[in-house]
RNA sequence: UGGGGUAUAGCCAAGCGGUAAGGCACUGGUUUUUGGUAUCAGCAUGCGCAGGUUCGAAUCCUGCUACCCCAGCCA
């Protein structure tokens, strides 16, 4: 598969460019890791499209590899969203769905190749206890007393490990490196440690699971990888994964390279938080449309070609503690869907407009361009109807200057109809609005008014053939630029109460029938996207992936 | 106070010794039956700071400063 051809310079494509320029490599093999602990979010997206754009635009693989060597945080459902997630973003791995837990047979047997080299020990220390050996940033650690077992006693402990004879805790398998060492991933790190429990792929076959340390350089030496591209937060380990790969007879040698992973103003993304909105009910599960996630993201009405041109956009680099401004991601849906999503008119809050010089029963039907600038895109047929539903927002009763719609005494365009004229406000007992009499310029239709400009232009459904239709508005989860800036302080405190609001509109009626995704622009209004699932009282669901620029209400803000 | 990293505009980011790309955001003009789009123009005498090398430095050297990551039997 290949898509968007923009390929801005980074830091990796221009080491591998050069690489093969010298024909250091012939064919890169790369991977995209996850631990199926969660949903994929918009930070993975960005490992993602490097991963497999590197391995498309270099004509090499790109595998799709489950790092599951913790079975106690990990689930099969995790396993099915991330594989469709992965591939609705658009991407394909080469070969079948890896695991790590496939190679748990040749890691053990690595493991036990490095106990007889001495090189790995059985440790029957307990967790705090390691933790005191191991020293601290500035002190260096010391080395446990069971460092200088055996190898024969290693051997048949390690074994016993493995078939279950102790328990959780009791015992863990640890490299025999440097107990000193400045890098702290070095002192002694654990490869094995015990865990009773079902693994999602291999059932109850192990009682020890290898570490990620253990695991991930080795498996990546397994699948031929060449560029082991990860974030930043691995680069103390880089030492590590290249001990492994020099003392154990792996079949190739792969190089780790690190960036610097996403961060996203008014948004989460770490896994065990977003999780937590999920566990705790406050978001409506993993592919809520607020959340970061892929699927979220998916039912909000992302496209995936707006997400890889969002992760374009904002490059690769090692350079960390950065904040991505949200609204590039906007840029990137508006733009995808300025372009693509065909128009309609949907009143969002309906406001009832009798149209009095319009006799009973009167009815016209237009035909409208489906696109402004495309002609492949099916036209729609517009009824007008002598009572039309407008938007609340579009009048007002003492409009300030330069409000263009429609107020008493004042003149607008319907949207590909007539200019009309506002004669009379009709309120109820208690003072509001209930609708507004307004008479039609019979001469406005497809041309300009005689001797007079009329600038505003509204949209409008016919309230005998608009569809009632539930509107979804989304907004910021949190209302503030780092939620979790504030180390101990709760995330939660910072949830934006207004990140979800549900209006009953009226659509025109050619969306009676639309098929869940299908997206549309509403003129003047934003983009949306039929629900995947969600219908409410039989009525369609639409969700608001973003709104359209607003330079009216920026001015109204400002003043 | 140990180790590993990173600093280019409000934000993201090119640049790799020859005189600061691009995008987002913002500001102003034009077009427009979407206050949308499109389009034009503006937006770093300066690249964390201070020195030095050089005809020439964001790029090389020295010294500072700020920020990020690491003390899970998580990944």
């Amino acid at each position: 598969m290949s898509h968007d051809s923009t390929t801005a310079p980074n830091f990796i494509r221009n080491q591998i460019r050069d690489e093969i320029d010298e024909g250091k490599v012939d064919k890169i093999v790369t991977r995209f890791p996850p631990e199926p602990n969660g949903f994929l979010h918009i930070g993975h997206a960005k490992s993602i499209c490097l991963n497999f754009g590197l391995a498309e635009q270099f004509g090499g693989d790109c595998h799709l590899r489950f790092d599951d060597t913790n079975p106690a945080k990990e689930e099969q459902q995790y396993i099915d969203a991330i594989k469709a997630d992965v591939t609705w973003l658009g991407f394909e791995w080469a070969g079948d769905v890896r695991y790590a837990s496939d190679y748990f047979d040749q890691l053990y047997a690595w493991a036990q190749h490095l106990v007889r080299e001495g090189k790995a020990y059985v440790d029957d220390l307990t967790p705090d206890e390691i933790r005191e050996y191991r020293g601290t940033l500035t002190e260096p650690g010391k080395p446990s007393p069971y460092r200088e077992r055996s190898v024969e006693e290693n051997l048949e402990l390690l074994e016993r490990m493995r078939v279950g004879e102790f328990a959780e805790g009791d015992k863990v398998l640890r490299a025999k490196i440097d107990m000193a060492s400045p890098n702290i991933n070095l002192r002694d790190p654990i490869l094995y440690r015990i865990r009773h429990a079902q693994h999602h792929q291999t059932g109850d076959k192990w009682h020890i699971y290898p570490s990620y340390d253990f695991t991930h350089g080795q498996s990546d030496a397994i699948e031929g990888v060449t560029h082991s591209v990860c974030t930043l937060e691995f680069e103390d380990h880089r030492p590590l994964y290249e001990w492994f790969l020099e003392n154990l007879p792996v079949p190739c040698v792969p190089r780790q390279i690190e960036f610097a992973r996403l961060n996203m103003n008014y948004t989460l993304t770490s896994k065990r938080k977003l999780k937590l909105l999920v566990d705790n009910g406050i978001v409506d599960g993993w592919d809520d449309p607020r959340m970061p996630t892929l699927s979220g993201m998916r039912r909000r009405g992302y496209t995936p070609a707006s997400i890889r041109k969002f992760c374009e956009m904002i490059g690769v680099t090692r350079a960390d503690g950065g904040l991505v401004d949200i609204a590039m991601l906007y840029h990137a849906i508006r733009s995808d869907l300025e372009d693509n999503a065909p128009r309609a008119m949907c009143v969002l809050k309906p406001l009832k407009v009798v149209l009095t010089n319009v006799p009973e029963g009167f009815e016209e039907v237009y035909d409208v361009k489906g696109h402004p600038a495309r002609d492949d895109m099916a036209p729609r047929r517009i009824p007008l109807t002598r009572e039309v539903w407008i938007d609340r927002d579009d009048f007002m009763e003492e409009p300030p200057k330069k409000f263009f719609r429609l107020a008493p005494g004042k003149e607008v365009r319907l949207r590909n109809s007539y200019v009309i004229r506002c004669d009379d406000v009709i309120k109820n007992d208690a003072g509001e609005i209930e609708a507004l009499h307004c008479s039609v310029d019979f001469d406005t239709l497809g041309k300009n008014p005689e001797g007079r400009k009329v600038k505003g232009v509204i949209h409008w459904v016919s309230v005998t053939h608009g569809v009632p239709v539930e509107l979804r508005l989304y907004d910021n989860l949190f209302q503030v630029e780092l939620p979790d800036k504030d180390k101990d302080a709760d995330f939660l405190e910072h949830l934006n109460p207004e990140s979800l609001i549900t209006l009953e509109g009226v659509a025109e009626p050619g969306l009676k029938d639309t098929a869940p995704e299908t997206r549309f622009q509403f003129e003047r209004v934003g983009y949306f996207c039929a629900d995947r699932y969600a219908r409410r009282d039989n009525k369609l669901v639409f969700n608001r992936t973003v709104g359209l620029k607003d330079t009216w209400a920026k001015m109204q803000k400002k003043s």
